[in-house]
DNA sequence: TATAATTTAGCAAAATATTTCAAATTAACC
DNA sequence: GGTTAATTTGAAATATTTTGCTAAATTATA
């Protein structure tokens, strides 16, 4: 059987039952328990699933059962959520760029909410296909196939006329002596120009961010306004990152 | 047995069962194992299938008009396609809009394909992910859900520094007296804003939308540059609409 | 804590790809 | 028809990918 077809048949299978194990798989399809673990992997690599201890989750469709059931990180992304929708609830205009805690916090939010969301991000737009009473503004400018956003200069020069009440800033890194850091250099330009036209600035992480540094610094961590986590406030975790201005959910 | 018709064939099997193995071909066919390789290296160049290690897989567009069992043939797209890729040939930056016909041609277009697309389809734009020297440019603005591209007079102001070599058009109907129409006003006013920037302007029809007429009108035949069918440019069926300035391929 | 299940990493065998080259075929031309 | 050039084909050698297995490390569960 080829490789190809196997994962085509795992991803069948996941839109189906939500989520499968490892050893079901192999068996069913008659192929060695590594050979399965290495195709999660690899479509875990392409973001078609969810990789957890024993088998995998879905992940665009995830459904709220499933991330019960099965993994950690799943439920750590649901716990941010609700904090992120219940901040959201007085916000009418919002920014959000790439990345998939974005993408999920998007996915989880109420099919009637009432909002203009901004943004560059192909997924995160498309995902908000089905929220009826939300208004999308995408960003144009040049697409970068990796990340399915949009950025550059024209990027940014489209931010000019619009006043967010409130920026969901995705990032890759977050310590308290360099700040929010990420992988990119040009995104971290437009990063910046997003939050200057911004009201307040916001960032989720979940705990494995925390306290890691990546290769380009887009501010300092007294620039944001708001820090969610799926701890709780008071985790000392987050000890560490108590500044002055920097409100933690 | 000629290559061509190999090809013929394997991309004939490759419709029934979606993949194939080489060695399986090989046998079948009674042909060298490189023979067959090649052959499918050929046809991923062309398009119309995806090599992978041990065999190949159809497109997923193929896949997913097989798993929908949507109703235009195959053989009508892609009879289609192939005219354009002929006709995309000598053409650097290309505007495409929305619509599944354009969908189409970018999904078949050859992987290696060096060219800049302009779009303000969403579905279009991820479509090209995987063609690795295809430069994409996203129009920004409102985004219609329904429709997956933005429009508004936000796009027609980011048309203002393209200056495209050829503009694919979608459209819903085609007639000799009402032109080229569509089902949404504000589009109408977009495709005029793309025509306008264009030095050529090419739309692609199957023979159902020949002679139909739709809601909005766009423009007159005698604004479009090409007419791209499925058809012989021979065929009677195109009588009704040779005028002098449209050249039908 | 102890036990079972799962993951990771490294390795060797098998399967498959790629490259290269010469023979065979076809096309083009006179 | 005969000759040359270009293309296609098959085969052999080499490189790469995939696969299944093992042992050790890690994680979950009772």
């Amino acid at each position: 059987m080829l490789k190809e077809e196997r994962q085509r048949q795992i991803l069948e299978k996941l839109n189906r039952d939500q989520q499968i194990s490892l050893v079901s798989l192999s068996q069913v399809m008659a192929v060695s328990y590594d050979s399965i673990r290495r195709d999660i992997i690899e479509l875990e690599d392409k973001g078609l699933l969810k990789k957890v201890h024993g088998g995998a989750v879905a992940n665009s469709y995830m459904s709220f059962k499933a991330a019960q059931g099965l993994g950690v990180s799943n439920q750590e992304v649901l716990q941010i959520t609700r904090k992120v929708q219940k901040l959201l609830e007085t916000k009418r205009i919002v920014l959000m760029d790439g990345g998939t805690t974005n993408f999920h916090i998007a996915e989880q939010l109420p099919k009637n909410v009432e909002m203009t969301v901004i943004t560059n991000s192909l997924p995160l737009a498309m995902m908000l296909n089905d929220h009826p009473k939300v208004e999308t503004i995408l960003l144009g400018g040049s697409y970068y196939k990796r990340y399915q956003i949009t950025m550059g200069s024209e990027t940014i020069k489209q931010l000019e006329f619009f006043k967010p009440d409130i920026y969901l800033m995705g990032f890759n890194g977050l310590h308290l002596n360099s700040g929010l850091t990420i992988r990119h250099y040009e995104e971290s330009l437009l990063k910046r120009a997003m939050m200057a036209i911004s009201k307040q600035v916001a960032v989720c992480a979940i705990p494995e961010k925390l306290n890691t540094i990546e290769n380009y610094k887009v501010c300092d961590l007294s620039d944001i306004d708001i820090l969610i986590t799926n701890l709780k406030p008071t985790d000392p975790t987050l000890d560490s990152l108590r500044i002055k201005s920097l409100e933690i959910l």
